[in-house]
DNA sequence: CTACAAATTTAGACTCACCTAAAAAAATAT
DNA sequence: ATATTTTTTTAGGTGAGTCTAAATTTGTAG
């Protein structure tokens, strides 16, 4: 059983690795987890003695198979309860996550298959990042700012960006949720505006707006 | 802030000393704990500087205001989780102890008050037992099994002792479920069965069911 | 290509929560 | 009242995860 530590060490070199692309830097790592190179060093030796990454002084990690099955298995937990906050108890996806750094870690499949199950199974978190399934396999969704897109095109929308409480009013009055559909209607060049439509529903939304909606094609 | 060991200490003391009623032995606390006598007492000196407890030598600890503002807390964390995993997520209430007691160490007053809309301000957990309030007053409620109750008498369900999956399939089919409003009808001498009234409609109950049934009056 | 700077590792130490074994105190039995 | 048993405490030690300071390796600039 992974300690507390272990998983977080797992997670922040996935997403610094770019889902193990690239090799990861001991000070990268003590940046990212708010501690000390010499402490990383440490822990970044047992990892590679428990075969979770492969470790090589002076030169970085890599994470391995093994160790991405923890990983994902982490980002699982935290999209799955950051989607639950929001979309069950209505926290703001700015507040959930502190909370969702806490859940990632409460060991019991059972309680987050229900969790999945009870959200519907989603696709995306709050965030628009994309939930990691059962068996650690990820969805790539091209996500691109809605300004982004030419005239026409369709477009559903994963997320939005900025957590203005006014931003997310207005969005809320428009009908604007992750899962809404979206078409592009016109753009206007001068000024970045441009004109969308949600359910049939008509709306002009500005330049500032539609680079913090974030949709996929 | 309290670590993780911390507040398992101060729950188990709370509980042990019937809520700060008597005295707590080491050896006790050591059995509840699953840990050695020699461990508790280090422990013990700690929370004593603390002041979450007070401890004599050789004579047992009590717990003070202050530490059973911090175990209400936590068993009122717990008991609200209780009730959200077998309420909403369908957990069989033998299932979520476990479970449990991880999510009670979570730390965000925001998210357990969230919960507890929810769940409609719950007063009980699935086993029956009161959830404290927010600040931490417990509403008592006498507990009585249902074949203890008089003829004519109206009370409510308050939990399901047995974990059955028959009895609980039996009990889910006339509607028994907790917070349900209950008459009885009549009692048989003989074999200790009763009738009783669950919304207008009438059950026959046997002697074994009704003794796993707790009410409150 | 040498010298300095930056990154990394090693060495040694700390806290937390636990342990075992031995000593001390309290409870119990004769 | 003394001896024996039980309970509790003390003393010393362990592993996990962290730290600081010093040593080492690697990268960079003249």
């Amino acid at each position: 059983m992974l300690s507390l530590a272990e998983e977080n060490y797992l997670k922040s070199i996935y997403h610094l690795s770019d889902a193990g692309e690239k090799a990861v830097l001991t000070n990268e790592l003590a940046e990212a987890l708010n501690t000390k190179a010499a402490s990383v060093t440490d822990m970044v030796k047992k990892l590679s003695t428990k075969e979770f990454i492969s470790y090589e002084k002076y030169y970085g990690v890599k994470i391995t198979g093994k160790g991405k099955s923890v990983a994902l298995a982490v980002i699982r937990k935290h999209r799955l309860w950051e989607t639950f906050l929001v979309q069950t108890l209505g926290f703001k996806w700015d507040e959930v996550h502190e909370v969702a750094e806490q859940l990632e870690h409460i060991k019991s499949t059972l309680l987050i298959e229900k969790i999945d199950e009870f959200l519907g199974y989603p696709q995306v978190d709050p965030h628009g990042d994309p939930i990691p399934n059962a068996q650690g396999k990820i969805k790539k969704l091209e996500k691109t700012a809605l300004k982004n897109l030419a005239t026409g095109s369709e477009s559903t929308i994963v997320a939005v960006k900025d957590s203005d409480s006014n931003l997310l009013k207005y969005l809320e009055k428009i009908g604007a949720k992750p899962g809404k559909k979206l078409t592009v209607i016109s753009k206007e060049e001068y000024d970045g505006s441009l004109q969308v439509a949600i359910e049939s529903q008509h709306y002009f939304i500005s330049k500032e707006v539609s680079e913090n909606i974030l949709v996929t094609l």
